[in-house]
Order: C-alpha cells, then structure tokens, then sequence
DNA sequence: CGGCATCCGGGAAGATACTG
DNA sequence: CAGTATCTTCCCGGATGCCG
C-alpha cells in the first residue's frame, strides 16, 4: 500500500527546493546555501562592486535570465546579497554582496588554485574581468615581487581596475587609473595570455589585442609575478 | 516542423555531459569538476583515507548508490580519486583520493568557515566523523591552545582517529588511539554537542550519550578550543 | 555483499518568446 | 532594460534486478 503522497507547492525563497544535505558539516550547509549552479560565478561577479542584472548576463555568458533571476532571489534570501535601487535618475536596480557575502573571496581563491592544477584546465577560454582580477589575488608571488611597490590600471570594456602591489601584498578594486604606472588595455583574455600564457606583451601589441601605456619595463615584470602551479 | 533530434549516447565519463561553463576562470573549472551535487562531499568522506563503496553510501545519507556511482567515475576519470582493488581475501575496491584530491582540504575548510556564518546553519543535524575531525583542524584556535601540547584519541562507531595538538597546530588523522591522553567515544553528534553546543559532559555521561576515558580535565578544555565565529 | 544497469517520476536548468 | 512565462531537456533520486 501507498502512503499518502504530499505535493508541496509552496514556493519559499529562501530554499533549494527542500533537497537539502541535511548535514551538520559547515562545507555541505555551504553547499546546500550556493552549490547550485551559477550561485557561486554570480557572487565572483560581484566581488568588485555592484552590478545591475544585465551587466550579470553579460559577464556569465550561457546563463539566462530565469536562472539568474532564481540565483539573486536565493542569495538576497540567505542573506549573501541585497537589491538595492539606484537614485532616481535611473530607476534600475543594482545587486550588491553583503559583509559576509563578500567573504565568499577565499573559497573562490582556494578552489581556483586547487583547479589551476588540473591537467584539463583550459586558460584559453574567455574571462570575465572579475575573474583575471581575482586570478591576480589568488596566484600572486610575494617573493617574486620583493621590493616592489607599483600601481598596474587595467582598462577592460568599460570599467577600469587598479592593482597596487606594496609590501608582499597585492590587491585590486575596480575603481579610477589615477596615479598608475602603467596601464594595460585591452580584453581580459589578452591579459591573460601575456601573464598566463607567457605570450609576449610585443607580439600582443603588435596583434593590436592589447595597448600597454606606461612603464613597459613594469609591465613586463608585472607579468612575470603570478606562476602558475605544477599539473597534477 | 520539428527539426531532427539527435540522441546523444556518447557516455564520455570525463565530462560532465557536455554542460561546461566554458570559463578560464580557475573556480569556474573547479564547479566544472567537482561542482556537481554530491561530488565535494564523496571527497569529504575520503579525506582520512580510503573507503569502500558501502561506507561512503553509509557516510553520506542520502546519496543513491547510481548517484554515487557517476561521482566516483568522475572523480576518477579527472584525476582526483583512485580505485584499488583489496588484496585477494577481500575481493573488494576501495576508492582514495589522489595527492591532487586531498588538496581538496583547504576548499572544505574555507567553504565550512564562511558557512559557520551563516543565520540558517544548524549544527543539530547529523555528522559524519570525518566532518566533525575535519571541523576540528578547521575552527582551531591557535590562541586558545597556547603551551597546550596533547593527544585526544576518539572513538566513533568503529573507526578510532587521533588529534594531536602541539605547537599551535592541530592536526588529525585515521590511527589507532595509542598514546592518548584521554579518550572519547560516542557518535559524532554528541561529541559535537559538547564541542560546539556547550553541552557539559557530565550530562552527556550522564544521558550514555559519550563516554570520556583519561585526564578529564584535558577533556574539558579540549572542547574550549573551536570557538565558533559570529553569525552574519 | 558490492557494484553496475535500467527504468521512472519529479524537478532543476536551458532556450526562447514575451511583457511592463 | 529587467525581468516573467512557457516549453524542452536532462539531472537527481528511488526502486528494482542482474551478476560476480
């Protein structure tokens, strides 16, 4: 005999359907707040700032717009995310990490370094501008940079970031150029090739896929600051 | 009209079917890899060592044995996991992570540190033993262990691990309980309880629910040291 | 027992079209 | 621009059965 079936049809936010781990482990109640698919790019899209839901759809190619709508909703509902909306002017909304949401920084640090080693990691797919900017936290050698202390603007589409490496540490924020040393123009797969892909700033310029303004002999050390790990 | 549908059997085990998220960024490819549900928490489990297909399902409620089946596959075939068949009396596999796999550690740490954090983390639902050793060497406070230098043996169904405490470290692994300053023995979640419910362990003796054997004060003071963070 | 193959129901993800 | 509605495809989870 069957038991009575129950169709639940109630439709809270702040639930992943009830198909939870049901696990006291802190990493299986992470995955039961972002291991669906896409939660944890859309947070990595935001960890430089807010963005409106289209500038989200352009910068994770593939995704559309219903998931991404369920992916806000479900992060503003554990409370990772807030909607704000803009001054009057525009009357767009814009998503923006919260305190703790923005602490989402070291899993994506970790879990890049550990993907960096697989031997089917391919660096030749495209990148979002978020993700190379993080990729320069994440893979940065303090001891290859020892003594250095330089300002590196990078110009991709149109917004703008700013690296400061100072004292062993290196950081990024999307905000103005003012005061770099040298700055890099161009699409953030052309960065990558030149830093990652060992591809010479020349031959790039050359190619017209990347301008280099500045300090050339910083640019090409700056370059050589982020080695990538053995493969497995 | 309808176009034609093509019916793909091509079962290739090292894609995840197809459904990449074609991103060069390193966490991109880490979902890509691991980001499948089940995927990380099969790692979890193995992180002590190997384990046979029926503990893993024993370990991990929840997960169906042709769930568990595709993760390992995968796993394999990526390079994190290893099957090994068991000298001939025992006519079993055992699955082991690869040295590339146990470098999975520090994702599950970051992961389970932010997810501490979290307003809907409930510490009450069940835990495996490799959870609870791994929350271990995850919420340690180093500060609180000062001049501390100890081995707390534990005892849990009939697996027995050893943490060892000493020069500001905590480390923990799969051993016998030789050497140990005191002992306890009971399930995974009572321990839990008294480490990170402040339950007293006298009423947890005294409820049968653990039994602790040796120096009782180090006991005591053994469950002072994983402070939990604040919540978001 | 240990593990794989297969089928099925429900539901999440993906693509497209549409609306304010 | 910012989403919603709808439809299809495919993954997940449960059950069963096979086979060593």
């Amino acid at each position: 005999m069957k038991l009575v079936k129950i169709t639940k049809k109630t439709a809270d936010k702040s639930r992943p359907s009830a198909r939870t781990y049901d696990d006291a482990c802190g990493a299986a109640h992470a995955l039961d707040l972002i291991g669906e698919r896409w939660a944890l790019l859309v947070m990595r899209e935001l960890m430089f700032g807010p963005k409106r839901f289209s500038d989200l759809r352009a910068d994770l190619p593939g995704i559309s717009a219903n998931v991404l709508t369920q992916r806000l909703e479900r992060l503003e509902g554990i409370g990772a995310l807030s909607r704000r909306k803009l001054p009057p002017p525009a009357a767009s909304h814009v998503y923006e990490l919260t305190p703790w949401g923005y602490e989402i920084e070291p899993v994506l640090g970790v879990l890049g370094r550990w993907a960096a080693r697989s031997p089917l990691h391919d660096p030749t797919l495209p990148l979002s501008a978020a993700s190379l900017m993080l990729s320069f936290k994440t893979m940065f050698d303090a001891r290859k940079a020892e003594g250095l202390n330089a300002r590196i603007g990078f110009r991709i589409g149109d917004e703008t970031f700013l690296v400061q490496i100072h004292g062993g540490a290196c950081d990024a924020a999307r905000q103005a150029l003012e005061g770099a040393d040298v700055v890099f123009a161009g699409p953030a797969r052309a960065i990558a090739a030149a830093v990652y892909g060992g591809a010479p700033l020349e031959a790039l310029e050359a190619e017209k896929a990347l301008w280099v303004e500045g300090d050339r002999a910083l640019a090409e050390r700056f370059t050589g600051l982020f080695p990538l790990p053995p493969k497995a």
